[in-house]
This record gives structure tokens, sequence and C-alpha cells, in this order.
RNA sequence: GCCUCAUUAGCUCAGUCGGUUAGAGCGGCGGACUGUUAAUCCGUAGGUCCAAGGUUCAAGUCCUUGAUGAGGCGCCA
């Protein structure tokens, strides 16, 4: 007999029908009522034992965590709480588990405490939620960026480019570490390596994708980013996942309208086909918050928050305008701000950014036109503009509420002489780069793309407060454990 | 990397001014009940108080150092 998941036997309902059913043991009540779960939905399918004719050596077995099968006929419940129920005539137990040596318990468990045993995490409800939708955005933004026309395009994990400034880098290589090769001048001899020159993992995708988009027109990547930054936040992670798409013929407004666009039709996606995950996280949301003092409660429950997202049109400012904000913002004039904001041309604090994005504007907020001096070399610079201080770049960074940055990107500098010239300022070896130089010499054009953080976005749709607890083995600074 | 806070039973936590035998809830185990919904009820076991050193007649409690964790900051997506 074929297995029924229990999504598909809770949608369809084939009341009277015998079924199959594979899955976790979640509760044994009553030596009685088994709530069994196999993934396939939040949602437990009630099994109910005849338990005075049931083998007591198979209703011992039966423990929470438990894997097990049963067989037997799919009838309406008698009890509240489901409308069906499987009247079970045969239990098969396939793998037992002990509840005095199961670190998990039917009870709620801290994120530190399950972040420590992460191979067992999915097995709880929240979890399983929360990689349950974290496939939906994957999957949403294939989908949204293949129904407009992009290519989805692999960008190489192994870089010999050390120039693109995104941080620091995790260095590849097969020499042997007791021992490395010295050239006469005693310099590491990377020329005895595997690649016969020094490597590192990508910090990012971008400038590859740069190369395609000028032909293929619009491509994005999707892939793992290293990042060997010595980072202990909530909102950073040595590997993560990210999002790059690289658009021909686009400036920064172009930019900008595909970034929102797209965030909000993979939260739109989400709230329509994940909404009983959705349901979970709330309801644990809504339980964390009646521990916090009531001044700290959020305004908006996790659903809320995410409808408002796709409901409102992201505010967009330049930075020279976010400063004026912020000079004249009450927290400064009264001293609030941690670090005062000082004028034009240094970058905003974090507290900065949450306070235009929560206190100010209560919404996604697109900030533009950054001072060239705190961005990126291959960001295009600015005409000179009446009322700003000084040369900016056609840069943009979203804001979102709780997370901060979750997207940052550019029209990009498409002028091979200032591109060049902005390279030497940087003390950025033109050598190393001649390749990306070659899209400027050889039929270059307008264009522009952005990185979104993946797993900075999960956070946001599942309301994790920690970016650790939306990938399932989070790699940061001392742990790199399963 | 910097700052703050924490570390007590399997988990979540309480432990007063330094005082004699370290507690609770949940979970586990045993039993009762048998249409339950994190079932309920009764009983029961369970402790290197993070580690090392120090102060003291006396340290879970105070001090020093370290480890680990959390939050904030910086770096950024």
């Amino acid at each position: 007999m074929r297995r029924t998941k229990i999504a598909e036997l809770l949608r369809t309902e084939p009341i009277d029908t015998e079924v199959l059913v594979k899955g976790w043991v979640k509760a044994f009540r009553n030596n009685q009522f088994i709530a069994l779960n196999d993934g396939s939905t939040p949602h437990n399918l009630q099994v109910v034992l005849d338990f005075e004719n049931t083998d007591p050596a198979v209703t011992d077995r039966i423990k929470f965590g438990a894997a097990i099968g049963a067989r037997g006929q799919l009838v309406e419940s008698q009890g509240k709480g489901q409308k069906v129920e499987v009247k079970a005539s045969e239990i098969i137990i396939y793998g037992d588990c002990n509840p005095e040596e199961f670190p998990l318990q039917p009870k709620r468990q801290s994120p530190e405490f399950l972040r420590e045993h992460a191979h067992l995490r999915f097995r709880t409800n929240t979890f399983a939620a929360v990689f349950r939708i974290r496939h939906a955005l994957a999957y949403a933004i294939h989908k949204f960026f293949n129904d407009k026309g992009f290519y989805h395009q692999h960008t190489p994990i192994i870089t010999a480019s050390d120039a693109e400034g995104a941080g620091e880098m995790f260095q590849v290589t097969t020499l042997p570490l007791h021992k490395i090769p010295r050239t006469e001048s005693d310099e590491i001899d990377f020329s005895q390596d595997f690649f016969g020159r020094a490597t590192n993992l990508t910090v990012s995708g971008q400038l590859e994708a740069e190369l395609a988009a000028l032909a293929l027109g619009e491509v994005y990547t999707f892939g793992p980013t290293f990042r060997a930054e010595n980072s202990n936040t909530t909102r950073h992670l040595a590997e993560f996942w990210m999002i790059e798409p690289e658009v021909a013929f686009a400036d920064l407004d172009d930019n900008m309208s595909l970034a929102e666009e797209m965030l909000q039709y993979v939260i739109r996606y989400a709230l329509e086909h994940c909404a009983d995950d959705l349901k979970i996280l709330e309801d644990r949301l809504i339980e964390e918050e009646k521990t916090k003092p009531q001044d700290q409660r959020s305004e908006m429950s996790l659903t809320e928050k995410l409808r408002f997202v796709i409901d409102n049109q992201f505010v967009r400012l330049t930075y020279t305008e976010a400063i004026d904000i912020l000079k004249n913002s009450s927290p400064n004039k009264k001293g609030k701000f941690q670090f005062p904001v000082e004028g034009w041309g240094t970058d905003l604090q974090s507290e900065h950014e949450r306070y235009l994005v929560e206190k100010h504007f209560k919404k996604p907020v697109i900030l533009t036109n950054y001072p060239a001096a705190i961005k990126a070399f291959y960001m295009r610079q600015d005409e000179a503009k009446e009322g700003v201080p000084g040369p900016t770049v056609a840069a943009m960074d979203i804001l979102f509420p709780g997370i901060g940055e979750i997207v940052g990107g550019s029209q990009r500098e498409e002028r091979l002489e200032k591109l060049q010239a902005r390279m030497k300022e940087m003390h950025i070896p033109e050598k190393e780069l001649y390749w990306y130089l070659d899209t400027r010499r050889f039929g270059s054009c307008p264009h522009a793309g952005f990185g979104l953080g993946f797993e900075r976005l999960v956070q946001f749709v599942t309301g994790m407060t920690n970016i650790r607890d939306v990938i399932a083995f989070p790699r940061y600074p001392g742990n790199a454990e399963f």
C-alpha cells in the first residue's frame, strides 16, 4: 500500500478509505491518541488506537519523536480539534526514540538550546515552519525572475580576485600549512598552490554577473557567499546566501523598482502559500511578546507587518535628505543618539537607520546617492547637484524594520575613464580586474544591480530575531558544527 | 574586535543581607483514568550551583582570571 502524505490527506479528506501514513510522533495522549507529523504540513494527523486490542509491546514504543507508520480507515473525528482522524488497524515502528536521551521535549525550548542541537531542531514546529518558508521564498525568487525573463547564473565560489572590497575573505589553498613553500624573497609561493595563484571563497558574484548581464540582458545569481569578518551580531553570518540581479540598460530608479517589486512579490507569495506556517510563527511571537514590558511590544503582528510591507510603497530618499531629517530629529536635538549626526559625509550608524525606518517613516526606506567616499569603486558617479555638499554615487540601500540593510545595490559605473580613475583613487589594481574593465572597453552600457541577503529576507518573513535560526547550520566566528 | 549581561536538575527558571538539609514548573520514570488536544490526577527519581584561584569561621551568593552563551556596537547582505 502506498503512503499518503498528511498534507494531501488533509487537503482531499478521502473519508472512509484505507490509508497508510508515516511520520514522527508529536504527542501520545491517553494511551490512545497519536499526533503524527510527516513534515508535509505544520498540521498533525490524529491517529486513534484501539488501546485494548493493541499489543503493549507496541504502545510502549510510541514515544515523542519516534518514527512510525499507521494503516487504517480515515474517518470523521469524534473529538473536537480536527475534522478527520485515522482509526489505526496496524502500527509500524520504524525508529524508536528514547525520551530519556532525546534532547527535545514536547514543550517550548529556547532558540539558544535548539541551536546547539541544530541537527534535531528541524523536528520542532517552529523550525519546521522556518525551513518550509525558507524553501518557499527561494522558490518564489526563482519564479519571480524566471517569469520576468531573467537568467539564473552560477558564478564561481572559488575566486582569485581579492579586489572586490566586500570584506575579509577565506583563503582557499592546498599548500601544506605546516610547511608553506616560500619564494627567494620569503613570500608565500602560491605558484605551487592548486590554482597556481592565491585564491579565496567568493564574497560576491556581482562582478561576474555584470559580465553576463552585458550579453544576456537580465540575469541573477543565487548562491553561497563567504565573509571572514569577525561579526558577532543577530544579522551576520560567515556563510550566507545572496541573490544578485544585474540588469543591462537600467538606471538607479529601475534598480529600486525591481528590488521593491521583488521583495513585495516574494512576501506576498509567502503570505499566500505559507499561511499555516506563518500562523505558527506569529503565535510564537505573540507568546514571546507577553514576556516583554508593554512599551517594548510591537504594534503589529507578524502577518500584519508583512501585509503592511506589500501594501505600502517604500520611501525613497537621498542620503543628503536623510541627513537633514536626522539632524532635525528630536533624538538628535535631545542628544539621545549615541552617535550625534555630525553632518554630511559620514556613514549612518544603525541607530540612525533604525530611527528613519522604525520611528520617522515606519516603513521600508530606500536610501540613495551616498557620498562616493563611503561606497564601493564600481558605483556610478553622480553629476554634481545643488545642495549636495560633495560627490555622490548612484547607490541604494533598502532598510527594513528590525533587520536594517536587506538590500544593497547601485547603478554601475559604465564609463571606462571614470571607473579607472576611481580604482586608482582606491588603490584597486587594474591588472587583476582587466576582465571586468573589458566590459567597459567593448560595448559598455548603463546597467544596475543589487545584492539581497537571503537569510535577512527569511528573518523578516519568519520574524526570527537571530539570523542563526533561519539557516540550518549557521557558520559564524568560532562555530562550524554539523 | 569592543561594551553589557548571563551560566543552578534533562529543559525553563527562583534562590533574600554571605549562614546550617539548594527549590518550583515542565520533562522523565511508575501507577490511575480512557474521546484526548502541550490531556488530567497520584507517586517518584534527578544537582561537579560553568571552571580555576582567592577573601571569610562560613561562598550558589563577594573578588580575580578564563570558558561558553545572549544582547548591543563596528564590518555588511
